[in-house]
DNA sequence: GCCATGGCATACGCCCGCGTATGCCAGCGC
DNA sequence: GCGCTGGCATACGCGGGCGTATGCCATGGC
């Protein structure tokens, strides 16, 4: 799929995969020897990399954390001007870069791992500062809206897995709402 | 701290304790054993009322499934005319009288389960219908309004958990801007 | 007050994940 | 081309959850 086939693999070569299992299983997918397996070698090349499982799970979520917060710069950068910005930060939101499953999976995760549950809040209050921030330029001081885009954001994140609704369109609405109080 | 300690557990005992437990520890803690074990019997008991895991896990979901239909109608029943009963819904999603925790865990485990993902579905798929009913009634056609509402809904249910942020007052704050469209 | 169930306890064999210990083998340094 | 170290394989023992089988005992129906 990826790389033909490295005979030897690397620390990021786990982890990479370890996302990618994430999204696609669930946090339970997380493991040594399962990982171990799908990755066609044994766990002792898990434990040559990683002290533990809890390290694993700690160096996943510090590469998301990373991830995400540089597609938050990219995002922010792409556009010039207060409202595009805007525009291009919420609906990034409801449909992130980084896969949107991938960041479900740790919001579920978050609700029985606290390591996962201050990543993402780290996360989420960057972005949450960074939509004030924004909507403050455009003479929106009310924090509240800033809660309610996100919040709808992260909302359609989860609907879009069942419903097939099209968010990037959905929370560009909710923006012209709210830029509509201006 | 519920019951005083009855000397027979029933079904209803097992179930009610299993909902507790998802709200507190998430779906990996309703196993046969560790639930025994927090119930004080052995999972003998377990067994006798229930075939295997997975129908243990189906009943929870059945019973939070008829639970949340049942606060719906109460919801919807509880004011009368469109308007109101279109804030008292949008607020009980965001917060609902079941128990937010139950919900969130709910949700989280959808991203692993099958099960619980087809029961949530339509939960979710009641509760959305019922708000584009109610603001088809208002004169606010478009579903896009109904959605936004739904995932801010769902959205707050999560931030809430972290934040501690008045979602009930947010939620309203949206209802009126959409109302505002009229 | 007997005895028949209903409701649970105990005890087993199974599988699977953990973490550790140690063995093996490939390459690179020289 | 020899050896040493980095990267993995193998092989334990452990704990814990699953489901089943069977034993025990407390009610309540009569």
């Amino acid at each position: 799929m990826t790389a033909p086939r490295p005979k030897r693999l690397t620390r990021d070569d786990w982890l990479s995969a370890g996302t990618k299992r994430l999204a696609a299983a669930g946090a339970e997918a997380l493991k040594a020897e399962p990982m171990a397996r799908h990755m066609k070698t044994t766990k002792g090349s898990f434990y040559w990399h990683f002290k533990d499982v809890p390290d694993f799970h700690a160096q996943i979520l510090s590469a998301w954390e990373m991830a995400a917060l540089a597609d938050l710069s990219t995002v922010l950068e792409s556009e010039s001007g207060a409202v595009p910005r805007l525009r291009a930060l919420a609906q990034s939101i409801a449909e992130p870069e980084t896969g949107t499953a991938t960041e479900s999976a740790i919001r579920s995760w978050a609700t029985t791992s606290a390591a996962a549950r201050t990543t993402l809040a780290r996360v989420d209050e960057a972005r949450l500062a960074a939509l004030q921030g924004l909507l403050s330029e455009t003479g929106i001081g009310n924090p509240e809206m800033a809660r309610i885009i996100y919040a709808a954001g992260i909302g359609m994140e989860r609907l879009g897995q069942t419903g097939t609704a099209d968010n990037r369109t959905s929370i560009g609405s909710l923006v012209d709402l709210v830029l509509a109080l201006r």
